[in-house]
RNA sequence: GGAAGGGUGGCCGAGUGGUUGAAGGCGCACGCUUGGAAAGCGUGUUUACGUGAAAGCGUAACAAGGGUUCGAAUCCCUUUCCUUCCGCCA
């Protein structure tokens, strides 16, 4: 959500974002509305000041035993109840129209933010590793899962319809196991705290990281009216939400290990098979709450921590700085990390970390108290996958495959299955 | 799900229609006092919006939203959250 007053003062500037965002001009619409609401509520003011005032005075008048003058006062005021009236209901509507026209719009990319309409804009920021080398044409992570009979998408559709999977055995352990690995490195090397949160959350809750009211079809809704959340970072950065934090506990860095729900309304078509695109999926979610002088630094670390996973399992990954016409609606500047998928001779999204700066928090009403100085300051958000598990498991399942059909363990994830070091080859 | 009782400022806690934005206490800030500290004394101490160069002024806010009234923290309705008891339950 953007401050009106910041849009009032640099129009210009407001426009010029949404324009890298490929966006029509909006500020003289919003000013416009903005203009008409302050006229109003300094009319209704003025109104109300009267109605005060001449209430005092039945007051005053009552106690001196004046009842005409009470009478005659009290008529008077009544013929403000109208302009009241009226001037209240035009308040709220205009206040309403303002916010309806201001939730829609998205976040303002920062300056350093590519120029591009779409991914093809996006700018490599840098690599790690290498592709495993094959001698032979490296399978699918459908196709090894299929073959080893751990992974079940039949099964799945006859009870749950497309996109989505039934693992068994030790793919369904390595799902865990990658998770586990993931909270791990993040709870103790990385100082996030491991929470557990509520994946079903209301309506205010999904309009605090701006899932609505813009997205509602790409979530599922419950018949109680509650909303499955297509992230942890729903639930994790609603945790501030309508408080004010100390700066000194600033910055907060939460984590999460949640199943994650899709509609994926508008991928029809796309990614139809396997586990890149599913309804369902688990990942484990990062999230920082920082003042807004530590936020951009903060994406650096986040990105970082990030990338110390698929480093530690040992796959080629690229970073990508998105461009303007590809980031998500709240974000200010976002990094994609991309894995390498020998399968789909590919890089694939399997990360993606942003800054929304004070986006989110104007939302949600979150703030914090300055160690120096007086009042409250917004608190700027973060978020990024860290990583997205069921791909994850896919790029273990594509980079770690073998000639025979079996898949190698990798050396981080062994402990974690239980001293396995190789899938198929259990009977 | 049923019954009962509650939600007042950073905290505790008064307040059932008229200078109550809100007594009192705690906490906090500043000052006085002191060799220094404690105690004591004094002053101050919410937020949002509008307006103004600023000081300030105005409006709103006593869980949230509606209503009654000239006037509501105080009365009525709805919602929500909390507590206790009962029921159900992993």
């Amino acid at each position: 959500m953007h401050d009106i007053k910041a849009i009032r003062d640099n129009p210009a500037g407001f426009d010029a974002g949404l324009a890298r965002r490929g966006l029509a001009p909006l500020s003289s619409t919003l000013l416009a509305i903005d203009g008409e609401r302050r006229d109003l509520l300094q009319k209704l003011q003025e109104t109300q000041t009267k109605r005060n005032e001449l209430s005092k005075q039945v007051g005053d008048a009552m106690k001196a035993g004046d009842k005409p003058r009470a009478e005659a006062i009290k008529a008077e005021v009544a013929a403000l109840k109208d302009a009241l009236t009226q001037g209240e209901e035009g308040e709220r509507l205009i206040t309403q129209k303002l916010n309806d026209a201001l939730s829609v719009i998205p976040n303002i990319p920062l300056d350093e933010v590519p120029d591009g309409a779409d991914e093809h804009g996006n700018v490599e920021v840098r690599r790690w590793g290498e592709k495993p080398a094959f001698n032979w044409e490296p399978r699918q992570h459908f196709v090894i899962g299929e073959r080893l009979k751990l992974m079940d998408f039949e099964t799945a559709a006859k009870m749950a319809g497309a996109r989505f999977v039934v693992l068994k055995k030790q793919m369904a352990r390595m799902e865990r196991a990658i998770a586990n690995l993931m909270l791990d490195i993040h709870t103790s090397a990385n100082g996030y705290t491991e929470c557990y949160v509520p994946m079903l959350v209301s309506d205010k809750t999904m309009f605090g990281t701006a899932q609505l009211p813009k997205f509602a079809e790409d979530q599922f809704r419950t018949t109680d009216g509650r909303w499955l959340i297509p992230t942890a970072e729903v639930s994790l950065t609603n945790t501030v939400r309508e408080s004010v934090v100390e700066e000194a506990d600033l910055p907060l860095r939460l984590t999460a290990y949640t199943p994650c729900f899709r509609a994926e309304a508008g991928a029809a078509g796309r990614d139809t098979r396997g586990m890149i695109r599913q309804h369902q999926f688990s990942k484990v979610e990062l999230v920082s709450i920082t003042t807004p002088e530590q936020s951009r630094a903060e994406l650096e670390r986040m990105t970082g921590c990030a990338e110390a996973i698929l480093q530690a399992l040992g796959l080629h990954y690229r970073v990508m700085k998105l461009c303007a016409g590809d980031m998500g609606f709240g974000s200010r500047l976002t990094y994609d990390l991309e894995v390498w998928l020998p399968g789909q001779n590919a890089f694939r999204e399997i990360s993606s970390c942003s800054v929304c700066g004070d986006f989110q928090a104007r939302r949600m009403d979150a703030r914090y108290k300055p160690t120096e100085g007086k009042g409250t300051r917004f608190v700027h958000t973060l978020n990024g996958s860290g990583l997205a598990v069921g791909r994850t498991l896919v790029a273990v399942l594509e980079n770690y495959q073998n000639a025979d059909g079996s898949v190698t363990v990798p050396d981080v994830l062994v402990p974690y299955m239980g001293g396995i070091t190789k899938l198929g080859a259990v009977k």
